[in-house]
DNA sequence: CTGTATCCCCGTAGATACTG
DNA sequence: CAGTATCTACGGGGATACAG
């Protein structure tokens, strides 16, 4: 969970890399976008995680206050996933990240000149 | 190296992840910038990290077009490192995510209405 | 339906010693 | 100075089975 503390606690970048640096987790967030998810709705989308692995990167993304869960005592059980505000502000900085990697996914430095 | 071919190979923020989600590159690039920064400078500035893992790390983002590696032949020898166009695109994304970070350091979700 | 509980693998990264 | 070469440890992530 606390990839090190030392990260956690020095340099914000680290900080907010250790928020959203895992595997999925940027991915959930983009998956999640402005609505509000079901479990099995995530699940379904993100059609190659394991159901315990969803579960503890959500666990995480609650307590860093990225995403809100929301729990419906009916049977069957409903639970739903939305952004927080936090959440919600990452957005387009993962937008620009896809643009970032569209636009140089074939990129070959050339010896740049000095 | 490879995190995860499925990854690599499908949604371009994996992708984008897959080339600076690691414990240490976005920070190099951070630590970079516009300049060129020899082996041993970096390790210092970054002082918490081995150079084992730094050298490590510098070989693939060079391999994903991040860095630029230029070794002079002297004696002794000499290496500079320096971010190529696309490593100096990450830069303001970088910024944005610190500025993030900054704004909710201490974020707690009020019960947000739906 | 929405999770837990286990168990295990493998990759990342750290420590240390050595080299051209 | 700028790395390699080993060895090791840790823990994230995956598979599967079970539970409320």
């Amino acid at each position: 969970m606390v990839k090190n503390e030392l990260m956690k606690y020095s340099c914000p970048l680290g900080k907010a890399m250790s928020a959203l640096g895992s595997k999925w987790k940027p991915i959930i967030v983009l998956v999640i976008k402005d609505r509000k998810l079901r479990f099995g709705e995530l699940a379904v989308r993100i059609n190659v995680i394991s159901r315990k692995v969803l579960t503890d990167q959500l666990r995480e993304m609650e307590s860093d206050g990225l995403v809100i869960r929301q729990e419906f005592k009916e049977l069957p059980p409903r639970v739903e996933y939305s952004l927080t505000e936090k959440g919600l502000a990452l957005l387009p900085i993962l937008y620009l990240l896809e643009e970032w990697e569209a636009k140089y996914h074939d990129y070959n430095p050339e010896k740049e000149k000095n």
